[in-house]
DNA sequence: TCGTTGTCAAGAGCGGTGCTCTCTAATTTG
DNA sequence: CAAATTAGAGAGCACCGCTCTTGACAACGA
């Protein structure tokens, strides 16, 4: 489906996904904050102004990577879901939830730049929040399809939410799942809340002397909180 | 105490706050990647060089910044946990996280120079893993003194810890109370983690659209967080 | 009281940054 | 084939962290 294009178009295609690419290097030494298009241009053998022909700045590069990151995580997440039988939930989330350790393990620099500390004075487009929601609605849609069954079973009942915490999570509901019970959800948030949470501690070093290395803890954590929201 | 000081070491001790001061106040618009030793000692009046004399070099600058955190965050939440009485081990674990969380609003950029991604290229000195330990302790603290006093009682079981998990846990509890069994120390971390997660989540923006305004679900969730450890 | 010594701010300078502007060359289009 | 569009190159602006040198000044012992 390329064959219909200009070599003009094929060529700026492909060195905008070599800037891409180069950029995802430097990531790696020297961070989202510390990335630089003089760097990423003089590694490509072009000049610095010449970037500007691909990205208008800084922060459009930046954005470009985000949302391809948040992508390449929501596919790996959506695969690991659908290898497992839609109606084995517990086995689902168990995939799901060492899919996502695995690709942050292996991409730490991608995965910081999604889910550690917001670049400053970057402010993330609109464009962002649709690939950003992949990986939740994959975690989420696991206990909608459970719920959906009548196979979720929490260990405990748990603390009654209050009517405007209730009232959120049916918002939240016409969104992702109306079959979710606010107290489902607010089950899946929870957990949710806990994996990234556990793996930025993984990732930003505030296990290392204490639950380190972390491989049991995380399998082990994830069948606690499979658990906890019910899933068999 | 400062009296017999000669006037050189109190004004090298004034400048010393002023800078870190002023580096603080710009945490807020550059973040930890952008503060800028020029521009600190523009707004003080001085040469960037002079800025030296008392700072190595601007990682030394971010070390003080670090530290300075951590022993905020820990003072503030261990000054929450010893305004409740200690056998009260419910009260006291909900002080604790909404101190926490209190602090982490109202000083956003401290809090991500800690919790959120490690600044690229720095390397935190070991100065700064006992500061970073103290609301750790405090939390698990909380758990120690409520297993000592044999109140503490889990929803649920859970699943069985393996026994390299077990042993981890072991070696764990040897530094911050031996009394403290694996399973208690695994759902204690489990907790902590949910609990950063959370707040990280909520500060870098991963609740805009769903989960939003926090407070409800904050409070909701430290109270089944609660449950979940045992605390009554 | 007077040097000596250690400390300090200042300034110039190096190599780096994001970004803009202009100019030239190449390619696509009519 | 000419016109229009697009690409890269280069100079330049204001900024950055950091180093080195210089001259001023406070602290302290003789």
């Amino acid at each position: 489906m390329n064959a219909g294009r200009t070599a003009r178009e094929r060529a700026r295609a492909e060195l905008t996904q070599e800037i891409k690419d180069e950029a995802r290097r430097q990531l790696a030494t020297a961070g989202a904050g510390g990335l630089s298009l003089r760097a990423v241009a003089r590694e490509l053998g072009m000049v610095s102004s010449a970037l500007y022909r691909y990205f208008a700045n800084r922060d459009e590069l930046l954005t470009a990577l985000i949302i391809d990151a948040y992508n390449a995580l929501g596919e790996t997440v959506e695969a690991a879901d659908r290898a497992v039988p839609k109606d084995q939930p517990r086995a689902r989330w168990r995939s799901v939830c060492h899919a996502a350790r695995t690709w942050a393990l292996a991409n730490p620099h991608e995965y910081t730049l999604i889910y550690g500390s917001p670049v400053p004075g970057y402010h993330a487009p609109e464009a962002t929040v649709e690939s950003a929601g992949r990986s939740y609605f994959v975690l989420l849609g696991v206990l909608r399809d459970a719920d959906r069954a009548g196979t979720l079973t929490p260990a405990y009942a748990g603390p009654p939410l209050s009517e405007p915490l209730a009232a959120q999570f049916r918002v939240v509901a016409d969104a992702v799942g109306p079959e979710l019970s606010p107290a489902t959800l607010n089950r899946g948030f929870i957990a949710l809340s806990q994996l990234f949470g556990m793996l930025n501690f993984e990732l930003f070093g505030q296990f290392v002397g204490s639950v380190d290395p972390t491989d049991e803890f995380f399998a082990h954590t994830v069948e606690q909180m499979a658990e906890f929201i019910g899933l068999c």
